[in-house]
DNA sequence: ACGCCCGCCTGTAAGC
DNA sequence: TGCTTACAGGCGGGCG
């Protein structure tokens, strides 16, 4: 019997932290010396490759922020570079232009240090676009809806309660949206959710204040636990570091694609239950 | 106004 | 064996 999941280990926001932690120690301080561009689809909010890499060249990459599943890189002007992942987006650093260019690669970033970083994305539901306003977080729309980041802005239990009261939502719903809070997808709302005890499907009207604390705490515990294990990368290997390196997070999953394995915690068989499109893991026992 | 579902994509694997 | 189909899902947009 094959219970091997074929979900894609898209990255969310442990996994784009780590991205984020590996590009600070890399790219702050260098200076673009050149930017190639081969999909057009990558960065596809400009009009032409010369609008998207103009205001990178012969800039210096000056801080590496995160905004749920989204990274900022702030330039030595105005402009900030902002890059989305989507589903398949890799960020590659390679040491020398002369190392082999894997198939999909959109984008090349070269340095004038030497060195280049590379977007490969073969799905192409990533991005990556250069806006030069005063306020990214503000101007530009994606980030301005964004909820708050569960690591970088913490809330309260008490504006959290208030925030779930004033939505009549499914719980998995709510946390996979961005806008209520950042960068929480498939894998890590079912994860936080069985920490949590609570079911996918509860009405976000109806949590007790203890249910509350739980699944504020669980929320912030879970996306700790998963950085320290540098994210999750599942069986097709889709996510890994600034070098190649895959995550083990997936090894400390309570339900995530363990459909038919054992509960850790109470040893009955989990189940997977299809929501909509998406797959939703959990143990009908722990969790109500 | 808000929830739901489609389209965008490609690689992988199951099914016939 | 080889072709076809389903599936993975973030996000924007359209529809009811």
């Amino acid at each position: 019997m094959c219970h091997q999941a074929k979900g894609e280990g898209m990255p969310e926001l442990p996994e784009v932290e780590i991205v984020r932690q590996d590009l600070e120690r890399e790219v702050v301080g260098k200076k673009i010396k050149s930017v190639e561009v081969h999909g057009l689809r990558s960065i596809r909010r400009h009009k032409s490759k010369k609008q998207f890499i103009d205001p990178l060249d012969g800039r210096k990459i000056t801080a590496v922020r995160r905004r749920g599943k989204y990274l900022l890189l702030s330039l030595d002007s105005d402009g900030v570079l902002v890059i989305h992942l989507g589903m398949s987006g890799q960020l590659l650093r390679a040491k020398t232009t002369r190392t082999p260019v894997p198939k999909h690669t959109h984008v090349l970033i070269t340095f004038t240090q030497g060195g280049q970083l590379r977007f490969v994305d073969p799905r192409t539901f990533g991005e990556m676009f250069v806006t030069e306003t005063a306020d990214v977080d503000k101007e530009v729309s994606e980030l301005r809806h964004l909820g708050f980041d569960p690591l970088d802005e913490p809330i309260s239990w008490g504006q959290f309660g208030h925030s779930l009261a004033q939505h009549k939502t499914k719980l998995k719903t709510l946390l996979m949206d961005q806008k209520f809070v950042a960068g929480i997808g498939n894998i890590y709302s079912d994860e936080i959710l069985f920490a949590a005890g609570l079911r996918w499907d509860r009405l976000s009207d109806t949590l007790s204040s203890q249910e509350v604390r739980r699944l504020y705490r669980s929320m912030v515990e879970v996306l700790i636990e998963a950085v320290k294990y540098r994210g999750s990368t599942l069986a097709d290997e889709q996510f890994v570091d600034l070098d190649g390196r895959p995550g083990e997070f997936q090894d400390h999953h309570k339900v995530y694609a363990r459909e038919g394995q054992s509960c850790r915690r109470c040893r009955r068989v989990l189940v997977r239950k299809r929501v909509g499109t998406r797959s939703t893991y959990f143990c009908d026992a722990c969790q109500v």
